[in-house]
DNA sequence: AAGCTGACTATGG
DNA sequence: GCCATAGCCAGCT
């Protein structure tokens, strides 16, 4: 556990500034693609973590701050990534899309998966 | 020990 | 594109 934990919070801390990612993303960096709850708890965990960890720019999948309410005051997420260049409309980050920062892609690990292919209409 | 909850995501209708 | 369902893992009651 405590080594996933960290290779989660590796992977946020390398979250560069200005961009954000979502849970899914760095669960499926990690192996686990039903593992993004993981990801929202370690981040819950990191809270109390001597390390500080960039969790306001780990969003879900739809560029929602999901987990704005996490951090002491709501407002403080928004407010971080608003410092950092980014623009929130109604707790959705706007251009989410442009900014999102795909971990396996940037860190260039072996586990990076392609989706050119689409299996639907392969058809193998 | 069993069940519920949660900062989630993918899929089917 | 929206709603409902299911799969997922760890922690808490």
């Amino acid at each position: 556990m405590n080594e996933l934990y960290q290779r989660i919070y590796d992977i946020v801390r390398q979250i560069p500034p200005g961009r954000v990612t979502s849970y899914g993303a760095i669960a499926a960096c990690l192996g686990s693609s039903g593992g993004a709850r993981l990801v929202g708890w370690a981040m819950n965990a990191s809270h109390h973590l001597p390390c500080t960890i960039p969790a306001h720019r780990v969003v879900n999948r739809h560029g929602l701050l999901t987990g704005k309410h996490h951090f002491g005051t709501p407002g403080t997420m928004q407010e971080l990534l608003e410092s950092e260049g980014l623009t929130i409309v109604d707790d959705q980050i706007v251009h989410f899309a442009d900014h999102f920062w795909n971990p396996a892609k940037e860190l260039e690990n072996p586990f990076t998966f392609r989706i050119d292919i689409d299996p639907k209409k392969e058809q193998i």
